[in-house]
DNA sequence: TACGATTGTTAGACATGTCTAACAATTCTG
DNA sequence: CAGAATTGTTAGACATGTCTAACAATCGTA
């Protein structure tokens, strides 16, 4: 089972604006150099030097105090990062009970350099946990109770699993 | 419960420098610059450069053709590193079923960017799934068995919850 | 102990990606 | 529709961390 994923030869920083061009254009909205360098906390001449080098390789359109738009390569490469990111935050939240926002820093850092292998099975990970009847709801709740506690007591152990099955 | 952990201001590189003197250091064995870029796939004198800059922040001693040592400090942000890798590298390959290799390669990335909330709520939860009598047996196997058939079908799911009650 | 091999250092080039300052184009508005 | 405000670009400095080439120190051994 090969997955089909856009090459990964870009680094952290073009991945970082190509996922924010796509996300800032989700319905054809026009894609501001400001909105860019706002969203990615950088200033604007980072936008103009990033832009101009993704043009070269054919992943953006762009022109002079022109439209800004991804070619269907740098979407292809922009969609795979947005699906690192969702599975990575739902990760973070759904099993790890982390709060959005730590939770969406940390996969914006992590999307770039996760193996292919490992982002695979992550994400199958958390939709095993949400599909699993005893993960969806009793893992989470166990776990909850071990993060309080530092360990399973019985009570905790019991409370929890019987009436999943 | 604030985790007292070492500050986390060096980068990607420094720390890694620091995690490499410490693992060869480990039992006071000495340490060489080659060695160092040999574990780290770089040439020796990005070793002695980095070597400089630990040195004047006194995470380093070192001088010109002399031993390479960690100070307490030092030491302190080398073993909070290390204590990082090895959970994550837990993670992948027991929870996500990851070979080694490839666990350690994401380990020794990730290690450097993740928030220390969620390395915190990480390691707890590979404690948890160490500790939990369903968590331990079932759950990978659960998983193993979704990873296999892509979902969850009723044998699957009934021959490994039962008799762990 | 002196020479050759090995190890380590220095100097300086280079790549990436950021920034500020200055300038240019575009757009809004009176 | 002209000037002001906003947005975008260019030029060039800077920080980080890598590399190669050349040189220096150390070590093992004949």
């Amino acid at each position: 089972m090969v997955s089909q994923e856009a090459r990964r030869d870009q680094t952290a920083s073009m991945e970082d604006y190509l996922e924010a061009i796509a996300t800032l254009g989700g319905g054809r909205k026009v894609v501001r150099v400001k909105q860019i360098s706002e969203m990615l906390g950088v200033k604007m001449p980072s936008v103009t030097s990033a832009l101009r080098k993704l043009s070269e390789q054919e992943l953006v359109e762009h022109e002079r105090y022109g439209h800004i738009k991804l070619t269907p390569e740098g979407d292809k490469i922009a969609s795979d990062v947005i699906s690192r990111h969702k599975a990575l935050t739902r990760f973070f939240t759904q099993t790890l009970g982390i709060n959005l926002e730590t939770a969406e820093e940390d996969a914006c850092k992590i999307e770039h350099i996760i193996s292919p292998l490992s982002m695979e099975r992550l994400a199958k990970f958390v939709e095993f946990m949400e599909a699993c009847p005893m993960g969806r709801d009793n893992l989470p709740g166990r776990y909850e109770c071990y993060l309080e506690h530092g360990e399973l007591p019985q009570s905790c152990v019991n409370s929890s699993v019987k009436e999943e099955i």
